[in-house]
DNA sequence: TAGATTGTTAATCGATTAACAATC
DNA sequence: TAGATTGTTAATCGATTAACAATC
């Protein structure tokens, strides 16, 4: 089993990547991506083996092939549709992001509870009322799903997509989810980590910041 | 030192504690805290050791002197101003879950370079104009900053924070940022938490979600 | 007391890095 | 070729857990 470290630095390899291709570097070795991405040249090597994409002694990884193997490792092939739980501030901030920017991981469908919201597009992406959940999941066939509720509505939201199918939820919200196994669930938590950086910038840093 | 995880950990278990103590629960066992936080009993015990705060034989900890504790160790004494740069929908939705909710850490400064959002107040927060930004920093002795900028402009804002004498940033830009050593630098990377959601969504969960 | 929990050490586990043969 | 880089194993490192004496 891949660990889940291996997939966000391979995530993060495949954003370096892009902006390498994009100005103009057609190759390079597993220690300029180290450095970049900030971890050992061995441990480039050792990830990018996963992958299944082998570079060339002396010649290094070329940008475009190491790419297109990140892709076919990370990817749906034909794209993956998520949801989308509460349009407030938040929830809208993700709809604009990601919005034309990933053509392999679009917002396909959001919920709210607010009236006001649903029925209508927001930043292209159809905004439901949360009792249409399940019959949307399936017909848009959604696996993940973004919770961006606020934390009273996080659990119930939660157990709404679980029941609808979801097999991936990515939290915002500041409490611990319930869900049973098989269901993957993925916490960013701003107030920890707000915590965290209250913590370190005053006691001087716990790792050291990049210095490349 | 203490480790990031160690501080993550703590700042869970204060927000588990609180709830606690909402409903009335006075004290209560390492298992028992550990079952809420999904993490083992003696990782518990040895995470409360670093707080000063003791439990006692047979009766475990009391949620009120732990929460003493925790506070004593987490948070600066008179609380902590912390800066946003970028008030989007992103930035926006920060300020409006932090007004009010944590005294110990508050917003005392937002920075943003639109004229239409500079010169009042956005969810009670000043915002001021980015060229303030060091005059800001030092009258109102700011040590941390969020950074909720377009990822094309989140280099250049790291590099005034820096210059302005901010020593943790905690960025939402999906860049690494180059920092001088001492100054910490967490990433709440959206970009790679959906990419791995979407792959522990489609290959069945990494880590499996908690079962209490 | 008997039983159960804490504080703390020793053992375990997993992830990372160092090192090097194979290769170009 | 000589030199440098990859793929891969062995060694290292740090974090977690198991275990248990001390304690109430």
């Amino acid at each position: 089993m891949i660990s889940e470290k291996v997939i966000a630095r391979l995530s993060l390899y495949r954003r370096l990547l892009n902006v390498l291709k994009a100005e103009g570097i057609r190759s390079l070795y597993s220690y300029e991506l180290a450095r970049l991405a900030g971890c050992s040249a061995a441990q480039v090597r050792r990830d990018l083996m996963v992958v299944g994409y082998h570079g060339t002694t002396r010649k290094g990884y070329e940008v475009e092939g190491l790419l297109t193997g990140l892709r076919e490792f990370l990817d749906e092939p034909g794209g993956e549709g998520a949801a989308l739980v509460g349009v407030g501030n938040l929830g809208k901030a993700i709809l604009a992001y990601f919005t034309g920017r990933r053509p392999n991981l679009a917002f396909v469908a959001a919920f709210d509870t607010d009236p006001a919201k649903t029925g209508r597009l927001i930043h292209g992406c159809p905004c439901h009322p949360m009792d249409e959940m399940a019959e949307v999941v399936e017909r848009e066939d959604v696996r993940m799903a973004v919770l961006a509720v606020p934390a009273g509505a996080a659990r119930d939201a939660a157990d709404r997509l679980v029941r609808a199918g979801i097999r991936g939820i990515l939290s915002f919200a500041p409490v611990r989810l319930r869900v049973p196994p098989g269901v993957y669930v993925e916490d960013l938590d701003v107030t920890t980590a707000m915590e965290k950086v209250a913590y370190f910038a005053r006691r001087g840093a716990g790792k050291e910041g990049a210095t490349t």
